[in-house]
DNA sequence: ATGTTGTTCCAACATTTGATGGAAACATAA
DNA sequence: TTATGTTTCCATCAAATGTTGGAACAACAT
């Protein structure tokens, strides 16, 4: 059975895709409460109640947008393993940390969107009742920091968080970092690149039995 | 001459102290849309109206938040800085983590709304107007990665934003990435300490004037 | 006591916001 | 064309939310 979500998905110019496209942008951008069904609908450029016709209340909308840009980040996540699958760690961890921080800054909402998620709490608590996954075990494991996608050490999805998050802060902090950086968008997305394999790759990339360049 | 913040500040029992503290938690909670007036008042015990009364309007009782939250971290800052001074790169990273995180454990509204601010906009755009200091050049003067706090170099600013930025995210995170992991508190603040410790020092503790234990 | 000043609450207002009913417009098949 | 089902918009509602006026109250000096 098909959901109205995987439509929309699938056909992102019918009115649902549309609608769900720009969801994402305003609720990313202003938050659960922050955004409007009314700055939603304006922004697609149709009335309001067209916008309940497709997708009923706000919570089960902002319920799709999650579900959605989780889908996305599977996918996009999945592609990149297809990509760094049998390489040495830092050279997995160069070309996933460039490849991952080109996506999300072409689809900053998904960040955004994320840490809303991680860091904000939601007066409707109705929200937060449906399951959404989380990666971590599966990156942990393509990076090959345990052996299985089961029983993660907490420690190894720990460190997982730590790099994941530090990625989704360059990209939905952009304006403010870049304000106080005074550097053009270009500039500032090299520079993440850099400050990310800086943290990351010296941490990850000792000894152990899949340590170090050969 | 005194503010009206700062008085609040001084004695947080008078009402207009008691509003800022639950104010803090409110905003750091639900973020500036998700918060309304009448939680707060609720929250401290009043009418919405002596809020008023002591505030103004919405928006300016968050610019005090906000400027609250900012000079205590300053204050804290300041007190690590005079901890550490003077001890080798690592060893005063893992005190600074420590103290740190110790501290935005106990206030993690300073985390989330700190947070908030980074990644999030909002409706009413006269909340941004005002100045923040940042304590980026500051940190990076106080972990030896600059001569003087004027002129740091971006790429460093970068760096020590991604410092910042990770304890940050496991503090505003800790009930999402908790209830996650399924451990209690203590034990997740021992293992958030490790991973920051894990994650960061092996970047800045590699050669240069400054770096390595001796 | 009386007036003054500062504080608190009750009641209300205007606007915003989530949400819906129903009429029009559109498409499509018979 | 007519009948049928779908989509869109206009008008509107009810609740939530920011905000204020004014009365009651308290503290305190005169």
């Amino acid at each position: 059975m098909v959901t109205p979500l995987e439509k929309a998905r699938r056909d992102p110019d019918s009115m649902k895709g549309r609608i769900l496209g720009k969801a994402r942008r305003i609720f990313g951008e202003y938050g659960y409460h922050g955004a409007t069904t009314r700055m939603i609908a304006e922004e697609v450029g149709i009335d309001i109640s067209t916008l309940y016709y497709h997708w009923g209340e706000k919570s089960d909308l902002y319920e799709s947008v999650i579900l959605d840009v989780t889908e996305d980040l599977r996918e996009k996540l999945q592609e990149v393993e297809t990509i760094i699958h049998g390489l040495v760690l830092t050279r997995r961890m160069e070309i996933s940390l460039d490849l991952m921080t080109d996506y999300l800054f072409e689809h900053p909402e998904i960040s955004n969107l994320l840490l809303f998620r991680y860091f904000g709490k939601t007066r409707d608590e109705s929200i937060f009742d449906f399951y959404v996954p989380e990666f971590v075990s599966d990156i942990a494991r393509s990076m090959g920091l345990c052996k299985s996608r089961e029983n993660v050490p907490n420690i190894v999805r720990m460190r997982v968080l730590a790099m994941m998050n530090a990625i989704h802060n360059f990209v939905s902090g952009e304006n403010f970092f870049r304000s106080m950086l005074k550097i053009p968008r270009d500039e500032y997305l090299d520079m993440v690149k850099e400050t990310l394999k800086f943290i990351l790759i010296p941490a990850f990339d000792r000894g152990g039995p899949d340590g170090g360049t050969p």
